[in-house]
DNA sequence: CCAAAAGTGTTGACTGTACACCCATGT
DNA sequence: ACATGGGTGTACAGTCAACACTTTTGG
């Protein structure tokens, strides 16, 4: 095979970041710095070189461009209208990720095109077609919470009982009985208590827990 | 835009057909005539051209190749590992299909890269990493006759209960209790019965059912 | 003592599963 | 008459959903 450098054409990445943030699911992205598209929010997402594969160069994005670690990371579409990119004929492989929101270094710095998370449920107009991108990932990201473990990723190594609950109602937008969610969750053996207890509110003391692992992990049936 | 003609470079869309014959699932396969992998078994597949999308390309291909009509169609993964094809960096969009055997015109003839039938389970060694593709297409079967109603595409208009019970157990490969999946499938109401009856073999005659729907359609729960 | 979230059980409804026999027809 | 798939019901077990009060701490 022949050795090439520099970018594969007509392909790029784009990635959608989810985070829970304030009680609600939030996205992140850029704002464009360049036409077409210029000042428009968008993904964020870059071409792929010929040398790395597309999830390799997602994950490069995303250290370059916000400093991410502890991802959950997977494949979500390939988007290929004809006329999606006003500079020709480009495909879009988009990727789906989830993370902690402190696991994202936003910069408050006024550096355009460095991330920013938006708020899924206000978004403004959005350059190409990433709004569809968005929309198409937020229908998996119920998936991936009922029947994967990849809850992990977007909480803290440890948290309360009570955080896991408050985070599944936001990412899902629904009110979930509390007593009947952690019963059933307790009962899947995800997640173990630990010895720490988070105090120092002012309310009483929560035991902590930990996801057994922390690695992506599919299951027969959730919740 | 520009205008172009000819093929997007780089890549290819191939195809994973299903159906259900002789009581077992089989894939729709060619044999290459031309290197790379040359008389190796092969998905159906081939470059897209400028004007057309992802899933065009994947239509045209069938029907060029197999003269596929009603066929349940949607895009699988792309498949993007940077050694995956010879001649270099070549990205395959993937597309998963759900035909009824009698679909197809498999051409008995001796037309080499004409298509057939291959048996999921007794596959030889496929072509680049079709293997892989094939093998990622048969976990999303499962989930598809699960959660859609996509069974429709793997039966005639009209059908008995105990060919749609044949149907699902040799597509999940699994033995599935005849009473409870009956009593289970009428409940979701996807089928009706028609006022035909299928006579003329030695046995009771048994009803005729249809899909009251026969367009994707996402069901909450499935079985 | 007040505010705030932590933590904890029972009951009734529903759903899934296991299981076996008679029926209608063609040969 | 027999071989073949068609067609049907019940009982038990497991899971889901609704529902509210007491506890522990910090201020």
């Amino acid at each position: 095979m022949k050795t090439h450098q520099g970018y594969v054409p007509g392909i790029t990445v784009d990635i959608t970041v989810f985070t829970i943030k304030d009680g609600a699911l939030h996205v992140l992205l850029i704002e464009r710095a360049s036409p077409p598209y210029k000042k428009h929010l968008a993904l964020p997402g870059g071409f792929l070189f010929f040398h790395e594969t597309a999830e390799g160069a997602a994950r490069r994005i995303l250290k370059d461009k916000a400093g991410v670690k502890n991802i959950y990371l997977e494949q979500l579409y390939s988007f290929d209208s004809v006329d999606r990119d006003p500079r020709g004929r480009i495909i879009s492989i988009s990727f789906f990720a989830l993370v902690a929101e402190d696991a994202v270094e936003v910069t408050e710095g006024r550096t355009t095109e460095s991330p920013r998370w938006h708020r899924v449920s206000a978004l403004s107009k959005l350059a190409f077609d990433h709004a569809r991108i968005v929309a198409y990932a937020e229908k998996r990201i119920a998936s991936k919470l009922e029947y994967t473990n990849a809850a992990y990723a977007l909480l803290p190594r440890f948290f309360s009982l009570g955080q896991l609950h408050a985070m599944y109602e936001a990412a899902l937008s629904k009110k979930i009985d509390k007593r009947n969610f952690i019963k059933k969750f307790l009962s899947l053996k995800l997640i173990r208590p630990t010895k720490k207890i988070l105090s120092g509110l002012r309310q009483r003391p929560a035991r902590l827990y930990e996801f057994v692992s922390r690695k992506p992990t599919e299951l027969k049936k959730f919740f």
